[in-house]
RNA sequence: GCGCCUGUAGCUCAGCUGGAUAGAGCAGCGGACUUCUAAUCCGCAGGUCGGGUGUUCGAAUCACCCCAGGCGCGCCA
């Protein structure tokens, strides 16, 4: 609706210059909004309040000129009136509220889908967890968030991949064999020591365990037998983080692996390039490379004095390799501890030629658990944590992700496990899932009662001129756009207000019923029940649509 | 010390990239089930949008300066 509105904007603005009651200038930055105030009609725009400087003329002018040459072609609204100091208000012809009702039946599961992103390449890079440990919450806050944009994207018509990085080059891999090594030696002398910086956690008891039991790690050099702790480990460490994610409903379309970088020569060819744009120099025996002439605060070392590569340098060809596999654009997700690491990546990536905004970094900050009313605190290297997986099994996926899709990805969330195990009303996510199973229960309803929903709606829906009707309408029509706003910026967690907003209202409407039959959905007159009927099931294929962008899955009955 | 993030109702947070009278959930108080599902709804109460200055027709939103909290500043990953 709102974008049909503002196909009337331009052509008014366009005629208003050819007929020169304008004159014409550049059309700058304006918004289309839906007024709090209902005074204030169905939407409004600034458009004459940008325009004034440039025209140098008061809006208020400029907002009567446009109304009295509105080119509303096909209708569209029902009046338009310059408010003070210099909006436009409008009203839609209800005729084309209704429209969108029926666009709504007839779209179903594909009402909302639109072409913003015009069959853009992204390539959506998240979790990434080391293969080191199980996943944790914030890994799972990444992976809702991460796997619900990539829905929304697709939606909005952008060609989405989605990618997992492993990192299983570096220390923390050997990390993890030494670890495991060492507990299997513990077995049968338990003053072996631990490394350092080990992990401690449980599961490095039971990795020691499975592994012993397929390899012969007694018959092997120690060296050997690390090698192949890492090896065995970071194998099945995947796999769980495979299942985990499965389990989460959080599909991968690539695996990338950091060792293939080195592997693969990649990482030489990086450095060849950089050579030769004389990016890198050495110092005190290392490698260095000059971020610091793109933004960053320093530069920095890409090969270690002992001849090592840092993670750094396997970074930048990473993204230079995600480039060169054709993706347009690169969106990452990353924990917020990470933030400082933003800087030089982008600087890295500016001395190869790429636009500032080719890389999105999204930042995820903490998840805190919270239990009888405590904080519980988590550090993986203690082996002291709750995984995603056991937060899973206890409250469920559906409302796992719901909460983690509640806040802004920039801000901590609090997570109650007391407040989401219980099954009842303080919980969210079932109030949006109830709204669902609601209707359907009007559906077998009023099947039972043999009313079902008309094939031709077009004369009936004008029966729909209730205030709650009215509202529950233009909510459900501004869904398309509302998805538009999320991929233009990124900010899944809209979804979980819109559609809790929306349940609002429909169980605010249905509450009428209660008080008065005659505003039951299901009445005695029978054209008025198909009519509503047509409305819920309109609104009911938006909660499932906008459901099934979360993830989250849409119960018949509750 | 430098950088990033956060600061909105008692608590947890939204606030549509600068719009008109700042919203929701929870907690508190008072109401609504012989009913299309009460996993719901209605009402009441609750605010110096951390503080200040500025930008302009207009600021919770933008800029600058303070205050408070979190995180990051390795030839670690």
């Amino acid at each position: 609706m709102k974008s049909k509105l503002n196909a009337v904007l331009k052509s008014t603005i366009d005629h208003c210059f050819e007929c020169g009651f304008l004159n014409k200038t550049h059309i700058p930055d304006y918004v289309i909004e839906v007024p709090n105030n209902p005074d204030h009609g169905h939407f409004a725009t600034n458009l004459p309040l940008t325009l004034a400087s440039s025209q140098k003329r008061s809006p208020m002018e400029i907002a009567s000129v446009m109304v009295d040459n509105l080119m509303d072609e096909e209708n569209l609204l029902e009046n338009a009136e310059v408010a003070a100091p210099g909006f436009i208000n409008f009203r839609i012809n209800p005729d084309k509220w209704y429209g969108i009702l029926s666009d709504i039946v007839r779209l179903k599961g594909d009402y909302g889908q639109n072409r913003t992103g015009n069959n853009q390449k992204v390539l959506v890079e998240f979790v990434s967890a080391n293969p080191t440990g199980p996943l944790h919450l914030g890994h799972g806050r990444g992976a809702a968030l991460g796997d619900t944009l990539c829905r929304i994207l697709s939606f909005c018509g952008y060609d989405v991949a989605r990618e997992f990085y492993i990192n299983d080059a570096g220390q923390q891999t050997k990390m993890l064999g030494e670890s495991i090594f060492s507990r299997f030696m513990q077995m049968n002398n338990p003053d072996f020591p631990f490394p350092e910086n080990g992990y401690h956690g449980d599961y490095i008891l039971d990795l020691a365990k499975t592994i012993s039991g397929k390899v012969n790690l007694n018959e092997m050099s120690e060296q050997e037998a690390i090698d192949s702790c890492t090896r065995e480990g970071k194998e099945i460490m995947l796999e769980e983080t495979k299942q985990d994610l499965a389990q989460f409903r959080v599909p991968f379309d690539f695996w990338y692996s950091e060792s293939d970088l080195f592997s693969s020569g990649l990482l030489e060819d990086t450095l060849e390039k950089l050579k030769r744009k004389k990016q890198l120099y050495e110092n005190e025996g290392a490698l260095w490379i000059k971020t610091s002439d793109f933004g960053d605060d320093k530069d920095r070392v890409i090969r270690k004095k002992d001849g090592e590569f840092t993670y750094f340098a396997s970074d930048i060809s990473y993204h230079l390799e995600k480039q060169k596999r054709g993706f347009a654009r690169a969106i990452n997700i990353w924990g917020a501890d990470h933030h400082g690491y933003i800087p030089r990546v982008k600087a890295a990536l500016s001395a190869h030629g790429f636009s500032e905004n080719w890389l999105s970094v999204l930042l995820v900050q903490l998840v805190k658990l919270w239990r009888d009313g405590q904080e519980i605190k988590m550090s993986k290297r203690a082996g002291d944590f709750v995984t995603l997986r056991e937060l899973v099994d206890e409250v469920g996926v559906d409302a796992v992700r719901f909460i983690f899709l509640t806040k802004n990805h920039d801000s901590p969330l609090d997570f109650d496990i007391d407040l989401v195990k219980k099954q009842d009303s303080d919980n969210p996510v079932y109030y949006v899932q109830y709204a669902h199973a609601r209707i359907c229960s009007i559906f077998r309803k009023a099947n039972s009662e043999g009313i079902s929903l008309p094939e031709k709606p077009d004369g009936l829906l004008k029966r729909l001129a209730l205030d709650e009707e009215m509202a529950l309408i233009r909510i459900i029509a501004g869904f398309p756009s509302l998805l538009e706003d999320i991929s233009g910026a990124l900010e899944p967690h809209r979804l979980t207000y819109y559609l809790t907003d929306l349940a609002a209202s429909f169980h605010r409407y249905f509450n009428l019923g209660t008080k008065v039959p005659d505003y039951r959905i299901v009445t005695n007159d029978r054209t008025m029940s198909q009519a509503r009927l047509f409305l819920a099931q309109a609104i009911r294929i938006v909660i499932a649509n906008g459901l099934e962008l979360l993830g989250i899955s849409a119960p018949e009955r509750m």
